[in-house]
DNA sequence: ATTATTTACTTAGCTTGCTAAATATTTATT
DNA sequence: AATAAATATTTAGCAAGCTAAGTAAATAAT
């Protein structure tokens, strides 16, 4: 069944884009993952971690172990909000602002290497066909 | 840029697979990736952990565990090959084989759900792109 | 035959990601 | 004002997945 292969590729594809980023991120004495979330922050510094969780899509724990862990690392520091105490907000350090470009080259690598041997009319049309699968998925 | 577009799409696509997977899983006492595992048994009962690690792209130590956790809860057990001494070969159990229905159905489902209101020839079209793309990777 | 190398697997230790339960602060109720 | 409920984050504990380093068995080299 072809449904059947598709699920297949999407697994592989993603689960070995994974690896490769792995591999390529520990050069810059990073985790996978953590790429995204120092992305957000270039986007808007200083958010908080409430706004990762729903940018990231993920749990509040994870954001709270990826964020110490990037802290420990001095990628980011945080800073108790100043109006309201429960609020934690996320800082950019030097550091984490400075892996910006490596990290978008990397990407736009993998962007380059995975739709390599694709035309233009069909990268309109698989991203018109992931978008609609992203709003399946919701 | 469309190109990041694509990457974009991808990554969310499978986290959130994933993320519902996990979350259908956990009502047959299984954690995602697990599901992989044991259909490469319903395949081939009795492989090796060399032929999982293969099968499922990963590293040995992750097959290691995996097996393990299964074994402690009566998917799978283990048992050393007779000839030679060093491989351990990988054999379900029949609670591991009652799974088999239930988890297809759900991926019969899942692949339901994310190719809702694509056309059979996009469908095509999708898995070729995604064929090329995953060579691509390698 | 003994030693060295390769192969299959395990152990230790890390991070992502999760859930369930706890803490602390703010807002809503009474 | 005192209490209840909601919100933001943390802690504890689990499994997947990784690397680096270790063990044990089989094969190759001397």
């Amino acid at each position: 069944m072809i449904d059947n292969e598709i699920r297949e590729h999407i697994d592989k594809i993603s689960s070995q884009m994974r690896r490769q980023y792995s591999e390529m991120l520990r050069e810059l004495d990073l985790h996978v993952g953590q790429d995204n979330l120092l992305c957000k922050l270039w986007r808007e510094d200083g958010i908080t971690q409430m706004q990762l969780t729903e940018q990231l899509n993920c749990e509040p724990p994870t954001v709270t172990n990826m964020v110490k862990t990037l802290e420990k690392k001095c990628f980011v520091y945080r800073k108790k909000d100043s109006v309201d105490g429960r609020v934690s907000r996320v800082y950019l350090t030097e550091k984490g602002s400075a892996v910006r470009e490596p990290i978008e080259q990397m990407w736009c690598n993998q962007q380059e290497k995975i739709l390599k041997g694709i035309t233009a009319e069909n990268r309109v049309l698989l991203n018109e066909i992931l978008q609609q699968m992203e709003k399946n998925l919701r």
